[in-house]
DNA sequence: AATTATTGTGTAAAATTTACACTTTAAATT
DNA sequence: AATTTAAAGTGTAAATTTTACACAATAATT
């Protein structure tokens, strides 16, 4: 009796068809979202290939062999900003077949949250620049789209859940987190509404502290309470405004 | 005068750090859902590697070097399915170091949503199987993972924009598109709430034609009025249940 | 003709969202 | 010290959306 044909391949089969197919390389790009002076930034890099000399591009590398994907926008991260432990969530793929000019290479893009004002943040490199979001342009690559994508993202998000607080100091006011959530999402809200929605949920702290050195009454601070974020999170509804 | 030091790599040298990379493999998965018998389906194949015989896994191949990820994506299903112009969407991608027993193989997951009635489907293989989603327990690879992203961004998406048209027959009737919410979602709705719903909207066309070959007063059919929803879809807030 | 199973329909209460204006406070100015 | 300035802090009523809920109509089956 002959064996029935069998779709099992070995090992040695499968590491075969892997090698012989042209590989494509992998890169992780960050983008790496501030709020400073009132406004939404992102953190961008001269690029560093001649056809997209004085263009700006996100801040990326190629993936290890040995790291994970989230490990080597870490990596990233870390090498350019000094931060470790900041907000971090993959946005989407990208691998169109022309998107890069030299090589096959795509790219897992991700959407960084960081306080700029943190004590840690040191921008170690001169070819780094904070750049109003709502005055980009072009940049090199694709990453304009990627960068769409990844703002689109986070308008999203922030409506869903409050990661809005990642980008401002532990401290903050009411002021603060509105003017916050108008630079992301590029609304006028109003003041008293915004108010009552977020005392509503609980997860602001009163620190019994105010603002000093402001011309006017100062605002009282808060911080926001991560664990009963975390416990709460479920069974909230998201933001709406 | 000495020139500054330049930041700028020529394509050659950033071919050499790619070429000089380990190599990693890029492939696609497909989460195939589907919708029959009022339950909510996923289209699996048996693992074709030995460590996992026996096992279901998604079906997915690697990346060809000339082609996109969606293309890819277009591509598995059409060879799978014979199904060409479906609803795709990607989901997220799956690199942790271990995921492939063989190589180092990064994924990207697709979503698709198929009407398992249409003429043109044929399951082409026998190794492929449809599974109701709740019976679903372990998988090859990190499949398993894979699939709980892929039906939990589905139930998101659900109910944001009115996707699951996609997994009924052109002519459905209320009733079916309840069943189908309430698979996806895996609650029960409120029959009167859910028609009221869907009628505000302004999407159903009334086809004048009524369900057959039923035991019981039948139905009114309707279909979804693509053009419509693309046009309204801007302004629609989704679905609350 | 009666039974059966499901379709189709409306309304009132509750919850949420929106719109909107005046008083309070602290600092800066006179 | 009194006045000015700028933003903080606060409540309520209307509109909208969501939820809960029950009975008459219809077609097929008996």
């Amino acid at each position: 009796m002959v064996a029935a044909k069998s779709n099992i391949k070995t090992y040695k089969a499968f590491q075969t068809e892997v090698e012989s197919s042209n590989r494509i390389a992998l890169s992780v790009d960050c983008v790496i979202f501030g709020f400073d002076e009132n406004k939404l930034k992102v953190l961008l890099i001269r690029s560093d290939l001649k056809k997209y000399e004085g263009k700006w591009s996100l801040l990326g590398d190629l993936v290890l062999p040995d790291e994970g994907l989230d490990e080597a926008a870490y990596r990233i991260l870390k090498q350019r900003t000094g931060l470790s432990d900041v907000f971090l969530e993959q946005v989407h793929t990208f691998g169109e077949i022309g998107r890069h000019p030299v090589n096959r290479v795509v790219t897992v893009a991700y959407c960084s949250l960081i306080n700029v004002q943190h004590h840690k943040l040191k921008i170690l490199d001169n070819e780094l620049h904070w750049h109003d979001v709502d005055s980009i342009s072009d940049m090199a690559f694709d990453h304009k789209i990627i960068f769409d994508t990844s703002l689109s993202q986070l308008q999203k998000r922030v409506r869903e859940h409050p990661l809005g607080f990642s980008l401002l100091p532990n401290k903050f006011s009411l002021r603060e987190l509105q003017n916050l959530y108008e630079a992301i999402l590029n609304v006028k809200l109003d003041r008293r509404n915004f108010r009552k929605k977020f005392f509503s949920m609980d997860f602001l702290i009163d620190l019994d502290e105010v603002e000093t050195d402001v011309p006017h009454r100062p605002g009282k601070l808060y911080r926001f309470d991560y664990v009963k974020y975390e416990k709460s999170a479920k069974n909230w509804n998201g933001i709406a405004f």
